[in-house]
DNA sequence: GCGAATTCCTAGTGAATTAGTATGAAATAG
DNA sequence: CTATTTCATACTAATTCACTAGGAATTCGC
């Protein structure tokens, strides 16, 4: 099987990214069609969530495993069992999910605020010129996911398909 | 040989980041060492600035050739040969670097501001829910990133070692 | 031109990670 | 009891990462 994410910077020959990985990206997309069933009582099996996603049915399986030991979503085995969000898509944010999958948000540990700890080749921390700047980048990326809930992107993607109600874009809280 | 940069996050069992590579920051610590250098007539070996970076001499020759094909340094063979910055330290910047070396700083191919494209598992670029996110995020980070320049990060360090002079810490620009 | 110092080029290596798949056990609704 | 679902473990093939080795090309001082 080919793989989806495979080389996805492709055009452009010997350079790739620090980009999410495809478990991520699908976690997103996974934990927004969650959010679009939330409150309702069911649950949504990992089945309908591959399908509504388009990620493959048994690598999502995994991905709602790990999201799960994340707390942020719950689980049900049986006939009528399936996954659902244990929190109010509201209060969820993409800097949840990306950081249940992929880890910190930082580019380099030092510049972790969850995760804090020197990289591995640290000479010495108090000395390093680097890791201010990685904290600010750090800290500017966050500052705009953690204020978009899955609330938010669904409501922003509502904004796009009646593009009367551009004012309805929901703030940034940089 | 142990490889420094493995497992960075490793104090977290299975917890990985879309991080920088060690290509990367060594990349970012040899340009700074040459920008202490700059504008000396000279050049600076690839043996002293292992050393003064801290960088597997070897590896480092590696990634001074990828930042001389990105137009970032020149080269020179022969005794007294070495390397040094092609443009004034203060124009380039901290994104510079990091694009030369990991590529873009976006997390997606479709939030890429200088290298864009869709994602290989897009399904539709246009109902993405997740490319306008993830673009503020990079743009968040990109604000911060090219707005450091090696000179910024030399003066900054300065004032590190100067604590009366807190005022000087560069602006951001944001 | 000679020798030494340096970059430059081509390969290669071992470990880790990524993107999945396969198989079957455990739970649960009816 | 049975069908449906999650859950756990293990596996694979491709790719990437962090290097290293060895030697060719270039250039300087003489």
């Amino acid at each position: 099987m080919s793989r989806r994410n495979a080389g996805c910077y492709a055009g452009l020959p010997g350079i790739k990214a620090t980009m999410l990985t495809s478990r991520a990206k699908y976690a997103l997309r996974a934990t927004l069609a969650l959010a679009e069933q939330f409150p309702s009582e069911g649950w949504t099996s990992a089945a309908e969530l591959a399908e509504m996603a388009d990620v493959p049915k048994k690598f999502l399986e995994a991905i709602l495993t790990q999201l799960r030991d994340e707390g942020l979503v719950e689980s049900r085995r049986g006939p009528a069992g399936g996954h659902r969000l244990t929190a109010n898509p509201a209060t969820v944010t993409v800097a949840d999910v990306i950081r249940s999958i992929d880890g910190p948000l930082a580019m380099t540990p030092c510049a972790s605020a969850t995760a804090f700890r020197a990289c591995d080749d640290c000479v010495d921390i108090e000395t390093c010129r680097l890791r201010h700047v990685m904290r600010r980048a750090r800290d500017a990326a966050a500052s705009v996911l953690e204020n978009f809930s899955l609330t938010n992107i669904l409501a922003e993607s509502l904004a796009e398909a009646a593009p009367r109600n551009r004012a309805l874009v929901p703030p940034l809280g940089l």
